[in-house]
DNA sequence: GCGACAG
DNA sequence: ATCTTGTCGC
């Protein structure tokens, strides 16, 4: 299904800055396979939280590193679907291209909802160049020795995050973007309000 | 054959 | 992801 999906990704700079952010998050509860889908549209310039929705659902489908979307995805699209501020790109907890097949998470939440996305991995899922310790540098990610993303300094001295293009995007304004979203934290404001919401839920 | 491996 | 106290560094 990936490598199906993987042509319709468009790689493209986003004709506008986006005004709106959607961070997306899963919380697991208990044992069996509950989890909670918590998206948040956050207002770019100030911030501030403009919709969220929390979703309960249930998979079967377990972790496995390279297939993560088909875990996650279907929450989070049901979620996506109860929002009523459609966000201008939606920022992933996870990777997009940088990705075994080049379609990670992001990439399939984005082509899906044929909305912009970008991933933003608090881990690599290869070896990487650790950028410069200033806030803002970056090291081009490679995988099988071809650039699918950056990794990227949000705060001095602390690990940076994983960023790729999930779909209508480019790697320049998505990391543009994660460092608006990031004025005092490593993770950008959008994953951590959706990371709360989802945790209380 | 064994360990690694987004969340 | 999740279970958890103190602790090192800015």
């Amino acid at each position: 299904m990936q490598e199906r999906l993987r042509p319709l990704v468009r790689l493209e700079a986003p004709v506008r800055p986006p005004k709106t952010a959607a961070g997306l998050d899963v919380a697991y509860v208990g044992d069996d396979g509950t989890l909670v889908a918590a998206v948040t549209v956050l207002d770019v310039a100030t911030l501030a939280v403009l919709d969220s929705v929390v979703v309960r659902a249930t998979t079967s489908f377990p972790y496995v590193p390279g297939l993560f979307a088909f875990r996650e995805a279907p929450a989070l699209l049901r979620a996506l679907e109860q929002v009523k501020v459609l966000p201008d790109v939606l920022v992933c907890d996870g990777q997009g291209l940088a990705h075994p097949r080049r379609f990670g998470l992001a990439c399939h939440l984005g082509v899906l909802t044929d909305l912009p996305s970008i991933g933003v991995g608090k881990n690599s899922l290869g070896p990487y160049d650790p950028p410069g310790s200033a806030r803002g540098e970056w090291t081009p990610l490679l995988l099988d020795g071809e650039v699918v993303g950056r990794t990227l300094r949000t705060r001095p001295n602390v690990k940076p995050v994983f960023v790729s293009v999930g779909h209508r995007s480019d790697i320049e304004a998505a990391c543009a973007l994660v460092l608006r979203l990031t004025p005092c934290h490593r993770l950008p404001e959008t994953t951590r309000t959706a990371d709360r919401l989802g945790r209380i839920s």
